[in-house]
DNA sequence: GATGAATGAGCGTTCATTCAT
DNA sequence: GATGAATGAACGCTCATTCAT
């Protein structure tokens, strides 16, 4: 519904309705409707945070986190379109979100990347001279817009898999050290 | 006003009132409150899209276009966080505004960056296996969640100049061509 | 719970909480709100009327009968403030309650007064020419106010046994001085 | 309006309507339901304490000012009797109000009595034992339970003349028959 | 053209009441 | 009998928009 119709344009009947509840039982459950969109994302967020953990401790190549994590990040993002776009636009969009709500899953999730920035550093894969801080925001970035545009977009120009492969090759030659 | 408090969270009247005008006075040049943030935005984007073709024509090199676009977009955040803010969250992120406002001149101001690409590739400076279409978002990605954060942020991290060089060190050995 | 919110304020699964049964369970005893103040308000009413009816045959003069009556009165409103406010302020406030539901045991209570008054004037103990519907709104109105004021204050200003005395001394002699 | 419902039971929308404006418009007035009732109190408050204070003191005598205030109160009851429920019960009887809300203007009114009967004190008209703090509280309560009383039945058994003759009767020579 | 008082549709939230367990 | 989760009607309030002046 937020997806669908963006936060303010959502009502609280409408998703009462979508969830077969009345509008009443919400609010057995949720403070508000700032809290149930923010609940909705923290428990999504923990979800696939877990779920990336798992897939990211499977390797202990720098390299291969990174692959991981983008490929992971484009698949739910093509799995559950609508999720995505709760995740990127509808939480982080509003300022007054963003203002009093400092959305600690998603800094956590944003971590992963950074840490994923500093074992590559410490490896060797990843230039020394990479500040972990920036570089995150620079693949994020990178990573949501593309996914943004993919989203909103009717008639999808690319696949996931070719951005996703675009993004790692920018990424390669630019983020990892130069080997001759 | 939008900037400050978000699109929906801003009242019409707050922002007649700090334009020095009456309520009704808003309504005899935008049609509605959306046409509001939108004419902003194209008016705004249309002086900035100016701007930017002024400075880029000044080179003939993409190398130096890129850097004098990263250059100039950081420069406008750090200059008009409020315009920035608006630019890229306000707008960009409404759903409501997505779908069905197709933001012509967000799309042109993307197509200088495309433009950019293109030119590399044929010039050689840039590898010509990107797509300059992904190439594009994935730029602007990176540029846009730099900002949006140190837009957001109280304490700011790290200098804006900083993140340019970052961003183009990471630009520079990934999407430039391989010399030996 | 009625006495510290009033009828509106308090919610009836305060009310089940404070009683420390399931909201449901109220339903069982009651019909609905409204019945639960009424039948709270009449079942006290009962008791105290009762107590009153006892304490008022221990004599036969009419003037100790009223010296019973208002030292009795203030005494519950000093010994059971909330039960007071309750009687005098929640039930009589609303006029949905004053409209729909005579208050047969408010008038009951009333009744004692007027039965006081009827007998001083038969005994001789008071003048002839009182009206006994209108003496015992006279009497009950003085003693309501002052027992509400005290009530509702923290600092309390003098002693119920004190504002007992004033109010006999003015049912004895009046406000005016005598002059012959 | 909430004369004839009671504030609870008075929406409004309800006032709006019978106001001959919309909704929205009460807001441009008032702060909100609460500030409107107390808007109405303190204003035709305001109206009544002037027009007593002038009758007031078109005489020196506190015996003649008591009259005078009991009759003129109890004339505005009868004239006013909509306005005489709200400004009797629904802010004076709420909790709710009585607890924020010192009504000011309603302890001018009872000052206006404290001032008569202080009066009468001093030049003697009046008992010097009297406790103008209390007297106030019983002259008042009197007044206001017969006011009350009789606005609310339908079936008015003595004109509120006869009950002013009654009252100030009391205040004379109070209920007990005059032995020497 | 400018005003700003008035509008009223719309929505978030509450809470008395129900009823399956 | 007791429970308490679920209900949904009801209502206070907001604010984009209008239009008489």
């Amino acid at each position: 519904m937020f997806a669908a119709r963006g936060f303010y344009n959502a009502r609280v009947s409408d998703i009462a309705r979508e969830a077969g509840v009345a509008d009443g039982t919400i609010y057995l459950y949720f403070k508000n409707k700032d809290d149930l969109l923010i609940s909705l994302f923290e428990d999504r967020m923990e979800g696939i945070i877990a779920a990336f953990r798992e897939k990211l401790t499977a390797t202990d190549s720098a390299r291969v986190r990174l692959r991981v994590f983008v490929e992971t990040h484009l698949r739910m993002v093509a799995d559950q379109p609508s999720l995505a776009e709760v995740l990127t636009v509808e939480l982080r969009q509003s300022s007054k979100f963003m203002r009093e709500y400092k959305a600690p899953k998603f800094q956590e999730y944003l971590g992963l990347l950074e840490e994923i920035v500093e074992l590559g550093r410490q490896s060797g894969e990843f230039r020394e001279d990479l500040d972990p801080r920036i570089t995150k925001r620079v693949l994020f970035g990178a990573l949501d817009e593309v996914s943004l545009y993919w989203v909103s977009t009717r008639r999808k120009p690319y696949s996931l898999e070719r951005a996703a492969e675009e993004i790692l090759s920018i990424c390669a030659s630019g983020v990892f050290s130069q080997q001759e």
